[in-house]
RNA sequence: GGGCGAUUAGCUCAGUUGGUAGAGCGCUUCAUUUACACUGAAGAUGUCGGGGGUUCGAGCCCUCCAUCGCCCACCA
């Protein structure tokens, strides 16, 4: 026996020596495989992993997908599947220049004062420092995926591939530049998509003023000075004396102004005094009236939030300061009908500074979603996607049959730069071409914006895989895509598109969706409540297969969990049971003849076990990996080193040689299917095991998943 | 306002197609150096949120209700 067995399973003398030699076998890497290996599939199995946020450390929620991840490729890797996963790295735009954004205001810098090609220098060094320490973490939790066909979503050819994917896009109408209203942060000065933007419910004072005949109701007094149309609805038989386009002058904040009678639908008679005025480009359901009925619309805020000329004596003051002063004038002139202070409504918000989002008319790039979006359902019609949990094909189905048109275009330096030119721009002549190169003739200035970084991410199955001209291409589609539930709006849908239009096929067919990892009492981790665990940590103190188990056991998809040391400790006592159960076989067995039968009584110990095998099997199959966990803990535990050990010991003593033979063989043959079974959950202490209990008989990680067939 | 989920032992949660309730932690008693004290043995604890229904049989299916949580939202 191994000397090192004479004290407690050590995870930090062990963890990173078993990884180097895995990573130095090459094995994560499918084209690698040992042939015998693959004699027994050799399909492909391929998961790519969401590419983590390069601007940071790892944080709980990464070490529960890696967990996951690498579960799902270790066992399909043994069942002899050609199996990858793809590593890689992402430069979250938005998210990153943030994050940049913060450390250079920490230094009393700005970015509106630097040179854009100096700042993207800046954020790249920054990115690609984070990047390499996030790669390192991502080893120490085991991660078996293939690192020589790593991407960064700024890598050159993802760069081109996107480019040209809006090109295309452009070509097949389906990116249109559109002014429409976008979600405009004051802060960030870029303007955001929806799914960047948090509604927040808040109190807010409901002003209603009078305006000529009419009392009208706002929230926002300071978008005022514009409304020259007042609207009602059609069927409204109180106004039925005004008709759609008669004029009158109303007495108004800065002065008379002439109003125009608007008749529209979107008008609800039951909410207050069901008229109301409009105020086209700083709301979204105003500048659809607006369109309808191809009204003036007037810019009244500016891109830093402060009013325009138009608000008269209250020009350059900033809203927030500009609404109770305009209440006030409006008082002094009696126009001021009733206040209601109690009134809640919702308001956006960035979802990165809680900024008020601003809605502002502007030139962007849309992509055409109703047609893309009509895909998507038809595949999920058509049953080529499995979502786990079920219900969570509700929501994505919610989102698909409401998708609004998406704007990819940001006005942040950090990301992939958007392909178009413009000549005689925001003129009447105006021209505006998609092409990587320069159009021909002069005078062409390119866009200076770039993508939302779904753009870019939504395609990341493809671009992993190289799909269809790349080496790697019979990955595609790809086999599970796991990812948390919060994405199943989010990310994933733009992958299923993409994949849809680009790929004519699900960029993958079952899509995990995991819940949050939330701090022990189940609160929301975040840097503001100081409740954040860092995975590493953990590992350290229990070791990387405890931190595993802990994520994993009992953990339903879709459900939050809690997470809680005194279980990962759990899970740290377990590997030393396994530790301790290996020593006591490995010193029962020693120069055993394993060429003995079993007798009857150990054949149906044997029997009890491939059970076991074909029931956990089954059950890996089908992603009910927080039931698999469980039962080969139990049976490890509390039947192998409880009941079979136990009662192993007279035999083992005893006088009997052949059932001493026999039961030497049975333990040796339980032992090593059961570290077989737990690999893919706790590979570091399973893989440290096999090496002393299977000596010269290769790594652990790549020996065939035991047979269901008894 | 719309949608989704949850409600099971003191705590955190499982319970795969309906067959008279399970795990871990905690608790009680015992064992005292055993392969393992990062241990073992024995044990206590639940009208499975409430009402109604389907069924030979319901924690699981249907329906209504209550409470909690999450997500979404262009009634100014």
């Amino acid at each position: 026996m191994d000397d090192k067995f004479l004290g407690p399973y050590e995870p930090a003398h062990t963890e990173s020596r078993i990884y180097e030699a895995w990573e130095k076998s090459g094995y994560f890497n499918p084209d690698n495989l040992p042939e015998e290996l693959l004699a027994h599939n050799g399909k492909p199995f391929t998961i790519v992993m969401p590419p983590p946020n390069a601007n940071g450390n790892l944080h709980a929620g990464h070490a529960l997908f890696i967990a996951l991840e690498d579960l799902f490729t270790r066992f399909r890797r043994m069942q002899g599947y050609r199996a990858l996963w793809i590593p890689g790295a992402d430069h979250a735009g938005f998210e990153t220049q943030v994050v940049y954004e913060k450390k250079l205001e920490k230094e009393g810098r700005s970015r509106f004062s630097m040179d854009p090609k100096d700042l993207y220098g800046e954020i790249l060094a920054f990115t690609l420092m984070n990047k390499k320490n996030m790669e390192g973490q991502v080893r120490a939790l085991g991660a078996s995926c293939d690192w020589s066909r790593e991407k960064f979503t700024l890598d050159p050819d993802v760069i081109e591939r996107v480019q040209q994917t809006f090109v295309k896009m452009h070509d097949d109408g389906l990116v249109y530049r559109g002014k429409r209203t976008v979600n405009w942060c004051p802060k960030h000065q870029t303007s955001l998509s929806d799914v960047e933007t948090e509604s927040v419910e808040e109190t807010t004072p409901f002003y209603t003023f009078k305006y000529g005949p009419f009392d009208i109701g706002t929230v926002r007094p300071e978008t005022k000075f514009g409304d020259k149309y007042v609207v009602m609805h059609p069927d409204d038989a109180r106004y039925a004396e005004y008709k759609h386009g008669d004029k009158l002058t109303v007495e108004w904040i800065n002065g008379p102004i002439e109003a125009t009678i608007i008749k529209d639908e979107a008008v609800e008679m039951d909410f207050g005094t069901g008229v109301m005025t409009i105020t086209p480009w700083h709301s979204q359901i105003d500048f659809e009236i607006a369109k309808r009925h191809g009204l003036d619309m007037e810019q009244i805020i500016d891109w830093r939030g402060k009013l325009l000329p138009i608000a008269g004596e209250f020009e350059g003051m900033k809203i927030t300061e500009a609404r109770a002063k305009i209440v006030e004038k409006l008082a002094s002139k009696g126009l001021v009908v009733s206040t209601d202070e109690k009134y809640t409504n919702v308001v956006k918000r960035c979802y990165k500074c809680a900024t008020m989002i601003e809605p502002q008319i502007k030139d962007q790039w849309f992509v055409t979603m109703a047609p893309l979006a009509k895909m998507a359902l038809d595949a999920a019609d058509r049953k080529e996607l499995t979502f786990i949990p079920e219900y969570q094909e509700k929501v994505f189905r919610y989102w698909m049959e409401n998708a609004l048109d998406w704007n990819i275009s940001r006005q942040i330096v950090w990301g992939i730069q958007i392909p178009a030119w413009f000549r005689n721009r925001n003129t009447d002549t105006e021209e505006i071409v998609a092409s990587l190169q320069k159009p021909s003739g002069d005078g062409w200035e390119k866009d200076t914006d770039t993508f939302d970084t779904w753009f870019s991410s939504g395609q990341w199955p493809l671009i992993t895989t190289g799909f269809p001209d790349g080496k790697d291409a019979t990955h595609y589609p790809t086999d599970v895509m796991e990812s948390g539930y919060d994405l199943v709006f989010k990310w994933i849908p733009r992958m299923i598109i993409f994949g849809l239009y680009l790929g004519k096929k699900t960029p993958f067919h079952t899509i995990y969706l995991h819940g949050l990892v939330n701090d022990a009492n189940g609160k929301k981790m975040s840097k503001s409540k100081g409740n954040v665990i860092n995975p590493l940590d953990l590992t350290d103190k229990f070791g990387t297969d405890a931190l595993r188990m802990g994520l994993i056991v009992g953990n339903t998809p879709g459900t939050d969990l809690a997470l809680r040391e005194d279980k990962i400790k759990g899970y740290k006592n377990f590997a030393n049971k396994l530790w301790n159960i290996s020593r006591f076989v490995l010193t029962e067995t020693e120069g055993a003849d394993l060429s003995v039968p079993l007798t009857s009584v150990d054949q149906e110990l044997r029997a009890e076990l491939d059970a076991l095998i074909a029931d956990v099997t089954k059950d890996l199959e089908e992603y009910r990996v927080y039931l698999a966990a469980e039962k080969i803990y139990h049976y490890a535990w509390h039947r192998l080193a409880d009941d079979i050990l136990e009662t192993s010991k007279p035999i083992l003593t005893g006088s009997d040689a052949a059932a001493r033979a026999s039961r030497q063989n049975l333990l040796r043959s339980l032992l090593a299917d059961v570290l077989k079974l737990l690999h893919p959950f706790m590979p570091f202490v399973t893989e440290e095991i096999w090496a002393s209990l299977m000596p010269n008989q290769g790594l652990l990680m790549v020996t065939k998943w035991p047979s269901t067939k008894a």
